[in-house]
DNA sequence: CCCATACTTTAGTAATCACTATAAAACCGT
DNA sequence: ACGGTTTTATAGTGATTACTAAAGTATGGG
């Protein structure tokens, strides 16, 4: 019952997150959105409360689609396959001409002030998909993939994590999908991981992998202070 | 002659730059600045003509004393010590208590919408940034301290740079001195350098180097898609 | 058919934004 | 002490901000 809706909220949330997307949640005025969606301000707010609870559903759903990329990237058989692919799916998102580029929840991420809440919200979530990596590096040592005492999984989750944050911003300042893409290879190389996906036999036990006091790329010649 | 000024210029910066790190570029008002300053609007104009003006002359005080420390890290003689070297300073400085935390820079260059021009400037410092490291990666294959098609220089550059803005992401989100260090410990562990200092021999060459279809931390094993 | 409900419209609200017009005040060289 | 110059204080500017009061319109259920 009660008067229909004129518009879509489904596709107003869309256009919603390609406005926070591309300027920002501080810079994306009210007028902005009323007017991308096509509503006045009276229905925008029976709609959606306010500005900020709009973001709050803007986040929910792209944090709901990114989830189940990542989550399908990371249930790859190996961890090689798993972070090869997570790399892949989030270079191509970031560098998607379908949407703005970069990363919508780290754009709107910085700075965490005590104003703006949602903030530590955004915060939360990225630290939540370092745990999910950092699971899936303890399931690679449990069934006997990667040394169990080689790294912890702690510091590597942050480590890539961080890469996927910077590849972010760099996106988001233009960096192409190609650069991004030979960036990766470097990490995937330093892991070891083969990602094109051949040849490699079996994996290490830590007293064979080259991990603890192997050979370098960076040589240490005449180390010190 | 004139009649002189009754606040410091240099300490107004110090101290827009402490808002301006804190609460961004956009949410820190006139109000703040003035208020802050201990100085009235009016005066506030004289000294530094617009919000944006002033934010150039901050950023730039910034970069100045970022560059010194940069280019003094890298300077170290070989190419380990001058990652390490510059790790520890770049952590060091992102969760100094004496600032806020993360990088001022990277707090403010998001997301590089239309409006704002100024971001284009921090972009640019970013990729300066990142050159100055590959001509480092750069120098150290003509020194012969790396296999000089173990990597381009450029993904490598773009890899260590990524790290770098997304430790500044973390170290804003309150992620800790120390989990920093043991993610970047994990990064230089892969690099294969030590920045401890200590053990290790002569450069490798390129056929000697685990870099090329050496062994892998992150083993792969029935590899297909 | 009519009312309760759901939504939209018009026309605003007070607050804050970056920024300034005007003129007084404090200094220097002469 | 005066003229010239620079910085100050007072008191605003119009524009934009997120948000709303009040009334009108469109629907489905009874």
């Amino acid at each position: 019952m009660g008067r229909p809706r004129k518009f879509d909220t489904d596709r107003a949330i869309e256009v919603a997150s390609d406005l926070f997307w591309r300027k920002g949640y501080d810079q994306t005025s009210l007028q902005d959105l009323t007017a991308a969606m096509g509503i006045s301000a009276p229905s925008f707010y029976f709609a959606f409360g306010s500005k900020e609870a709009l973001f709050m559903r803007v986040v929910e759903a792209y944090r709901r689609e990114r989830v189940i990329a990542v989550r399908q990237a990371l249930a790859r058989p190996t961890l090689g396959q798993a972070l090869a692919r997570m790399f892949e799916v989030v270079i191509e998102f970031l560098t998607d001409p379908a949407h703005p580029p970069g990363c919508m929840i780290i754009n709107n991420s910085l700075p965490l002030d005590e104003s703006h809440s949602f903030r530590v919200v955004l915060a939360e979530q990225r630290e939540e998909w370092r745990l999910r990596l950092r699971d899936r590096l303890e399931r690679a040592k449990a069934e006997g993939e990667v040394p169990p005492d080689g790294l912890e999984s702690d510091a590597l989750s942050r480590l890539i994590v961080s890469v996927m944050w910077g590849f972010a911003v760099e996106a988001q300042s233009g960096t192409s999908r190609e650069a991004l893409i030979k960036a990766r290879d470097a990490l995937l190389a330093l892991l070891g991981g083969d990602h094109a996906g051949h040849n490699h036999a079996a994996p290490r036990t830590p007293e064979e992998s080259p991990w603890r006091g192997g050979d370098s790329l960076v040589s240490t010649r005449s180390e010190n202070t």
